[in-house]
This record gives C-alpha cells, sequence and structure tokens, in this order.
DNA sequence: ATTTGAATACGAAACAATTCGTATAAACAA
DNA sequence: TTGTTTATACGAATTGTTTCGTATTCAAAT
C-alpha cells in the first residue's frame, strides 16, 4: 500500500481542500478570497492552516518564488469515499441503501438527478 | 420551530446516541459495555460524556433511583438528515446524486439493496 | 536608496473534545 | 457494624483545532 496520509481532514481543512480540488493550483490569497465570501476570517489564519496542512502532507507547495503555489496531495475521489464510508458505518449502521433513501428523500433530488441514479444503478446491477 | 438543540453532536456523542436510539434507555453501565467491544476506554469517560450531554440537552435522565437511566432527547431521524445534509453541502458541492453515486460505487451495496433504492426511487419519481 | 505593500514564519491564546484520577455516597453482603 | 462493590460528581490534564498578532523578508514603486 502506498503511504497514505490520514485521510480525514478537519472540517477547515477540508473546505481548503474544495477550493484546491476545484481550482488545481492556488495562493494563499486565492483561497482566503474565495473563503472569505462564505465566512469572515482573517489572511493569516488561512495562510497557517495551509501550513499545517503542509506539515500533515495533505498538500504541497511550490516555494520557488516568494509566493508560494499549494496544491492538492488529497485525493478529492479517496477522501470523499473515506467520508462517505464512515459516516454510512457511524450513522446509518453499515447499511448504504439507508443513507441513500436519507439523502434522496429530502434533499430535493430533482428528476433529472433521479433519472441519471436510476441509469446507473442500472449498470451497477449488470 | 421548536426550541431545537444544536443538532450536531461530536463524534462520541454520537457514537452513545446510537447506542441510546437502538437500545431505548440505559444506564451508563449499558453504554460503556457495549462501547468497549469496539474500542478501549474507561468507564468514567463514559460516565461524564453522558454527562455533558445532559447538560446540552442531547438527552434526558432519570436519577430517581442511584443508577440513573439515559434516554436520548435528540431525534434520530432529524439528526440524520442533518449530517447527511451537511455533508452533500459540504463534501459534494449541493449535489445529493453524487453522495449517493458515491456511496454505491462502492462494494458496500448489495445487489438487494440496489433493488431496495430502485423501488424507492421509483415511488419518489411519481 | 527609501518607502510601502504584500508575502511568509511563528508563537501563543482561545476554544473544544476527550480522557481519567480521585473523592464521595449508596447499597448490600458478611 | 464494617468492608466491598458500584454508582455519581467533578476537577484537571491532554490533545487537537482555530484564530490572530507581530516580526521579518522581499520586491516593486517612488
Amino acid at each position: 500500500m502506498a503511504a497514505s496520509i490520514n485521510l480525514k481532514p478537519t472540517e477547515s481543512e477540508l473546505e481548503i481542500l474544495q477550493i484546491l480540488w476545484e481550482k488545481g493550483n492556488c495562493t494563499v490569497r486565492d483561497v482566503h478570497e474565495i473563503l472569505e465570501k462564505s465566512k469572515e476570517s482573517g489572511y493569516t489564519t488561512t495562510l497557517k492552516l495551509m501550513q499545517i496542512m503542509h506539515e500533515k502532507g495533505l498538500v504541497k507547495r511550490d516555494t520557488s518564488s516568494k509566493t508560494h503555489i499549494y496544491t492538492a496531495l488529497l485525493n478529492q475521489q479517496k477522501t470523499e469515499q473515506h467520508l462517505v464510508n464512515k459516516m454510512i458505518d457511524n450513522v446509518f449502521n453499515g447499511s448504504a441503501a439507508r443513507l441513500v433513501m436519507q439523502a434522496l428523500g429530502n434533499h430535493t433530488a430533482s428528476k433529472d438527478e433521479i433519472d441519471s441514479i436510476k441509469k446507473y444503478l442500472d449498470e451497477l446491477s449488470k
């Protein structure tokens, strides 16, 4: 198994990872400006968080110029999988089906979404 | 809206709530014995946790006899819903469908489960 | 050259969650 | 009664996360 880093980012770390996953490479300022839209926080807070994430190995950074460029090292798909599995175990007693129904029962999935899920299920059960 | 308690139990609190939801009324020892099966921890740790949960209003307790009896106050369905919605927002950018596919895309879902989900979806899209 | 602005580094406070040791009270059996 | 077991209460250490202030460095503009 490849040396796998701790697959359990904190909430703040996850927020930052989301941005890095979407944007690819970012400076601290890039990330901070996006974060600021949804919540109040100081620039050095974001900086510190990203530095800690670097220590933990969640991100890598290019320090060749004064302004560092950060990139996610944690794999998005694997992280999502891990979080979902944890929720299935901890909250739904191991039943993926219960999670799915809970997710669809409420968070009003559109007709299109439901159709695409059906298609997906048909593929799966082949 | 009914005075709603903080719908966001910590991980340890959730473990205890799971037990209370399943068993109904429990003593600290009941809960502790179940917890012990899956992880090492001292009795007074469980006790303290449950006392804190009582302070927070997550559980109520009957103290009429020396050994207190605890009962969950947090509603299971609502709590699950809340946690799932949070995950959809924080991890899957608001797409319930993405969560569902992630949940089903691994081994956890059996053929039976998939069938029951299909049935559920048919009901939904009526 | 000097000033100004924008960046990183770093320590430490503030807060939250978890864990456990010790004191004490009640119940019960010898 | 006296000792043993089984409870609760509670303080406090430990650990982890988040937040921010201050120092310093670098680069660009004046």
